[in-house]
DNA sequence: CTCCTTCCCTAACAAGTGTTTGGTAGGTTA
DNA sequence: TAACCTACCAAACACTTGTTAGGGAAGGAG
């Protein structure tokens, strides 16, 4: 009936791997169970189905990043100084929590229709306060620029920071602090070269 | 046997729909038939399987859009230029083919795998091409910024655009160019406001 | 040695999957 | 009228899906 925790840990990273690889209704329960090195019944010594697997997956990596985001909020930042500390520490999330980010960014939307789990729209919502109260105080302290609508802004700057987990690997040559200063480079000063 | 081409695109862009929704895998043949008002079985009079359907909608897709682009890098313009016409371009695409831009946005990375989808990533290479020559030629015309990290920003502007497909809708309050004019404007200009 | 807990296997279940086969109503052509 | 084609339905097929029930090997505790 019980398991020991750590067991538990393992089971999830490897099913949070093919998750992320297959997709969760292309990733059959065989599968895991074959990733794990054991047989798809045996999976269920330690959880009661392959959706509070997922459930975990997602809920354990919200609270972690929330942990993150929260510490930033509560630091008192100015407006720019608050997006430079959210934006690298969700890129040190993504470098944690490869997986589950890809995860997330895949199934999140439609996953939010169903009751279990409605903890992701809550989620999104309090993501969109903080963003976009982060980019509105900004422009009213004006280091922000006033002239761009600025929920196209709070969704392009969301968007470019997450989509970065599809495509990173931990252990590439640049670090995720790295990758976060060059990224808010180009959020904020831009591309073209300034003459 | 045969079927009529009008009738095989309008299940096409209901299929499309369904599968841009749920996912392709989450989508059953039962939900699309019952989306087309019919019964399951009678999909296969116009098509030979779920996979192809899925097949012609996405090469469809890529035959519209290189198009599209083609035009554009054949028509001898400048490196900023030449982004801003992609650009422009592709919120096109998104808007008259959204559903297809959602689907190839979520699902082209693991059915490149497949033999059959093959030429997803032989799209994917022009891409590549296409995007990445111009940053690099426009940072030898010195208009780009040279400290950067040029596949960085390759990936970063790539994923700008094409993320757009999760959240746009049609008839919104802004069209597509000018969506493009907001983007483009974040990507070079930064979203800091000049002191 | 015996009991008990942990962790996995074996074997099966019902429901749902993509697909096929044969039939048929209704319109078009000869 | 007769033959034919288009576009669908009805019913089933083999297979895969998530899940469950019972059993057993290994090892620690008494």
């Amino acid at each position: 009936m019980s398991a020991s925790p750590e067991r538990r840990e393992e089971l999830l990273a490897t099913a949070a791997e093919v998750f992320a690889a297959q997709g969760y209704d292309a990733t059959t329960v065989r599968k895991i169970a074959d990733a794990a090195g054991m047989l798809a019944g045996s999976l269920y010594y330690h959880f009661d189905s392959k959706e509070s697997m997922l459930d975990e997956i997602l809920s354990t990596f919200l609270d972690e990043l929330w942990a993150r985001y929260d510490a930033v909020l509560a630091a008192g930042l100015g407006p720019r100084e608050t997006i430079e500390a959210l934006v690298t520490e969700s890129f040190r999330e993504i470098d944690g929590q490869r997986a589950a980010v890809a995860i997330y960014q895949r199934e999140s939307k439609h996953l939010a229709r169903h009751a279990r789990f409605g903890y992701l729209a809550g989620s999104q919502q309090k993501f969109e306060k903080a963003w976009l109260g982060t980019l509105e105080r900004g422009v009213a302290a004006e280091v922000f620029r006033a002239d761009l609508d600025i929920r196209l802004t709070y969704r392009f700057v969301r968007d470019t920071v997450w989509v970065a987990a599809s495509w990173y690997r931990p252990g590439g040559q640049h670090s995720p602090e790295e990758i976060a200063r060059q990224y808010l480079s180009m959020v904020l000063e831009g591309v073209a070269l300034r003459t």
